[in-house]
DNA sequence: CATAAAAGTTAGGATATACTAAACTAAGAG
DNA sequence: CTCTTAGTTTAGTATATCCTAACTTTTATG
């Protein structure tokens, strides 16, 4: 059903193609995890298969943006590093800008983005983060790197991880569904939220949480990708 | 020196490769003259050797979007000129905002234009549109084609066709070269700026014309990259 | 620890683009 | 109506990606 579109473009100065550039955002995204990046996640994030990924990982390893251990997965090396923090960039203060100045809802944006990421030159991404006073977050909760490549990567807790009775306040979530945003929206979960854990089922059963007053049972899969600071402490931003 | 850069993607419904889109671009361009774009002249246009516009030739004919005749040329088919018209329309209004909007320069839209529009999807160029009020022209004066695909082509006279002592509406130009749009500004010249064609050298030399009370020698190159539209009230016939 | 399942890699092929060199055609100069 | 040549196309390669099938390593299991 979904044909895959022929390749990916080079424009930057680096001159990397937007594929490379999209494993490379993976690559940086499941690292998080502590966990060098495996092929088999890569191929499932991108929608490629995973000898593909093979493929990609050693033309990015002999560019010497990334360090593969064979059968073991990939990690970015410093370089591959910084150029996965600029595509970043340039996809949240992309995302930030279509909201703000073109009325995109936050369940549209990820997926005009990704693309846009690629060919956005750096003074475009530059001009819009100024035209929105240099936001720090995108819209949906994700911190924007500097242009220097400074990012908060604090592991933030998700919903899942709450004890039931625990308050939190919601932070960011996972954009790329946007089906699961507008489920989210639904809620009145989204950055700023405040949300409790009502009750928890055993088993990797669905979480009970209260919001707005109003409970709502979510299974677990959504409550692990919505990301949570433990209530008290005010962080920046609207709330 | 300047490796070439690898492919281009695809990513609108049609599927198109952002390369294809350039070459049916340019061959639209081309055909405006009447003539079927040659090979070399796409070849040049795009920075391409001709013996690979023969073979991405091939591709598009195949595709249905070109017609080619054999060591004559190409033209686009309905569907080939429908999807230049698009990127076309893409292209300007992308170019519209960015000057509109984010305070780029006319003289360096078209470069960063030249690759949004191969990301950007329709629905986003809508709401740029929206955002300016629907603009009917970009900033160097060229025509925006309507969702429709309906655009005015007019063939224009340039400077280079004015007699000495016309005067003439400066209506657009060609806006690839930012250097060559820098020295028009410096001049003046821009949409709507009115010429007059104060005295012309024979065998091809170059033309002085007046602009705001200012003689500037200009050569035939430059002046044919000017296109004008008799003053105003008094119309010199010509279809 | 012996295996089978899961994860990952290699082989072999396909498409989209480009390039250079060589061959070919069309068109103008005698 | 030839010959030269500018303009085109074909041939042979190369790179970037992706895929499926087959094979290899790792990991999980009893
Ligand atoms: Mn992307
Ligand atoms: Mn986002
Ligand atoms: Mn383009
Ligand atoms: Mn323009």
């Amino acid at each position: 059903m979904k044909k895959k579109a022929p390749v990916a473009p080079a424009m930057r100065a680096g001159a990397l193609t937007g594929q490379a550039e999209d494993y490379l955002k993976a690559i940086y995204e499941m690292e998080q995890g502590g966990e060098p990046a495996a092929t088999t996640a890569i191929a499932e994030l991108l929608g490629i298969a995973p000898a593909s990924v093979s493929g990609m990982l050693q033309r990015l390893a002999r560019l010497g943006l990334v360090q593969v251990e064979r059968y073991r997965g990939a990690r970015l090396t410093h370089i591959g590093r910084s150029a996965a923090l600029q595509l970043i960039r340039r996809h949240r203060i992309i995302e930030s800008y279509l909201v703000t100045r073109l009325g995109y809802g936050w369940d549209e944006v990820d997926e005009e983005a990704e693309r846009l990421e690629h060919g956005a030159s750096t003074d475009l991404v530059e001009r819009m983060a100024a035209a929105l006073g240099h936001p720090t977050e995108d819209p949906h909760g994700a911190p924007i790197p500097t242009s220097e490549g400074l990012v908060d990567e604090r592991r933030l807790q998700s919903i899942a991880d709450l004890a039931v009775g625990q308050t939190a306040r919601v932070v960011r979530m996972s954009d790329r569904d946007s089906e699961f945003l507008r489920y989210l929206a639904g809620m009145g979960i989204r950055p700023g939220a405040t949300v409790k854990v009502a009750e928890r089922e055993p088993f990797e059963g669905p979480v009970t949480i209260t919001v707005r007053g109003k409970k709502h049972p979510v299974g677990i899969a959504a409550a692990s990708r919505v990301y949570v600071e433990s209530a008290p402490a005010r962080r920046r931003g609207r709330g």
